[in-house]
DNA sequence: GCTCCCTCAGAATACGATTGCTATTATAGC
DNA sequence: GCTATAATAGCAATCGTATTCTGAGGGAGC
């Protein structure tokens, strides 16, 4: 049953490797008698071609490979990646491709990626979840030439191909929803105050302020670590404001989360007294309570962009835009 | 840079491309002196071998297939994928193999899953999560003689490697700490009625009551899908009883969880009317109100039983015991 | 000095599928 | 009837590496 090669249904039917191989390929420039006869042969012995000799011969193992920069333990705890990574899965079969996942942690890892799953062409192309440090990496792909793509990094000054959520937008969205609904004092606890994601959330929440003329206020801004303590005394600093804030928007939901757990600590009410927004949609918001009112990614989205996207990279079109950009969506619950 | 053959490397080392692959197989046959020249001009070029070639010649892909048995959006809310799919990742690292995930929930899928990591020669071997028991597929793949292990199945009856929780002992473990914490009346919210996992928990349900003389009410069982509609679906089926469960074991943390949030939305007060474990310790568990209590299993440990026996099969060792019991903990936290 | 053995590197081949080129046949056109 | 053309199947080379087979060279022992 296993082990069965071309030459083997070759014989069978009577003709030569060749015209197996054709059939198989769907090449035109067969009769239709002699493929019936070779699909016959084929289908009765259920031969499947191998893929390690069509690897070699045509040059594309047709696998994609996911990499997480990303310590596994911390990957483990969180349901973003296992939305990913079964979405492009998903995405990567409707195109015949299959997913190979890394993680890349320790510096040693870093270098087995690259080394391993790219200049090994054990895989196609790669996408690139959460890189940081990675700046040399990238340069080093781009100047090779190998197709890759970045989930949620981007760099308007370099050519890469990148898909992102609409951090800005995403803000304004959850501000301008907290305005309509008659929120004045509306706090910003973002994260580190380096990253990128950081900075356009801010810009949207600032946007959405300046759009219905509600005052900015530099002392409702927080920035926090990530971590529930650094994020809990965020909150407490903003609550000693006179008057103190009467809505949050949280970078992520665990910062929402975090947040929201000091203020009720504080004896305030939510959503009366005071309102939470988080990022993210996770899981988790469900279950808290009261449930908390995220902006939801569009994961699936996020996947089929990039995965098209490096499939076009592959397959030697050039993808138009280079970068995309994935809107996001309020989902309301109890906080908010 | 890229795109350099063993026999490029041979020229320029003056040696012959044989030479070459002995010197990066490690080969003793091979003189120190002619080792460094190769070695030297290999560092120097930063050659790779190519992975595609290497899998022809050695008939080896060095790849591990996962195989889901769950739709990518039942999947994707769920961190105790992240976490295995992590930990797999970097057991299988520490043997020089990768991993490919896929998904098969669709009559589609699973063909390809089957036919195009396995039959293709793809992978080495297959790790297989959530299989049912009456898998047909299982026994074609014992048929066809192919590497594979189960994790979360296990059929005393067939020689097959498995790797698994004690999910008997686990559920025992919940059970038998909610009799001994005064509770009598305790439901029992199963997944689908077909997976080993809902009937190995069943059975240490049964076990605990047994032991501790409590009565068996066929009433508290319930089975739920993976979502949590259905859970709490259930949920309300238990609450109608007269009287009541005054305790639930959920199959996992995501079902217990929906549960106990239904028991909150229908006037129970948790643990006092009613307390609840969930399974898998899942990070849910610390931010909800209350915490939930919930019997930790050791996803490491699982991932690494069942990698080192998949790569020791695909190495033709036979693996002793074939079938390994990872045990499981109890969490104590506010629901019980 | 000769044989024997041992070490080690090169030549050749295999892995299984794809594909450019060629050979064969059929058909049409004149 | 002969050539031009198209259709179609086969031959053989190829992808890059691993490995078996072969042979060259050197040292040891008599």
């Amino acid at each position: 049953m296993a082990d069965l090669k071309q030459i083997e249904i070759a014989r069978l039917a009577g003709v030569s490797q060749a015209t197996v191989s054709r059939v198989l390929k769907g090449d035109p420039q067969v009769n239709d008698a002699m493929r019936e006869r070779v699909l016959a042969v084929v289908q009765e012995l259920g031969y499947v071609p191998d893929a390690r000799a069509q690897s070699l011969r045509s040059q594309r193992t047709r696998l994609l490979g996911l990499v997480v920069h990303r310590a596994s333990e911390a990957l483990a705890g969180d349901p973003f990646f296992s939305a990913l990574i079964a979405s492009i899965i998903e995405q990567a079969g409707r195109y015949d491709y299959h997913l190979c996942v890394d993680t890349a942690r320790t510096a040693r890892s870093q270098r087995a990626i690259y080394e391993e799953l790219l200049r090994t062409r054990r895989v196609d192309g790669l996408i690139l979840v959460e890189s940081e440090t990675h700046d040399k990496r990238i340069a080093r792909l781009s100047g090779e030439g190998f197709p890759f793509v970045l989930i949620g990094r981007y760099d308007p000054a370099d050519a890469v191909c990148s898909v992102d959520n609409d951090n800005v937008g995403a803000a304004f969205m959850a501000t301008d929803y907290l305005i309509r609904t008659g929120r004045r004092r509306i706090a910003y606890i973002g994260g580190p105050a380096g990253l990128t994601v950081t900075r356009d959330r801010l810009q949207g929440y600032k946007n959405a302020l300046e759009s219905h003329g509600v005052g900015y206020d530099p002392r409702l801004l927080a920035f926090s670590e990530f971590s529930e303590r650094s994020a809990a005394s965020a909150m407490t600093d903003l609550l000693s404001l006179t008057p103190p804030p009467d809505a949050v928007v949280g970078l992520d939901d665990l910062i929402a989360l975090s947040a929201m757990r000091e203020a009720k600590r504080h004896g305030c009410r939510v959503p009366d007294d005071i309102a939470f927004i988080g990022f993210n949609d996770s899981p988790l918001c469900h279950y808290v309570e009261p449930s908390l009112t995220s902006i939801a990614v569009d994961i699936p989205a996020l996947a089929r962009k990039a995965t098209e996207m490096l499939i076009a990279l592959i397959e030697g079109r050039e993808p138009q835009p280079k970068r995309q950009i994935v809107p996001a969506r309020l989902v309301k619950r109890e906080s908010a």
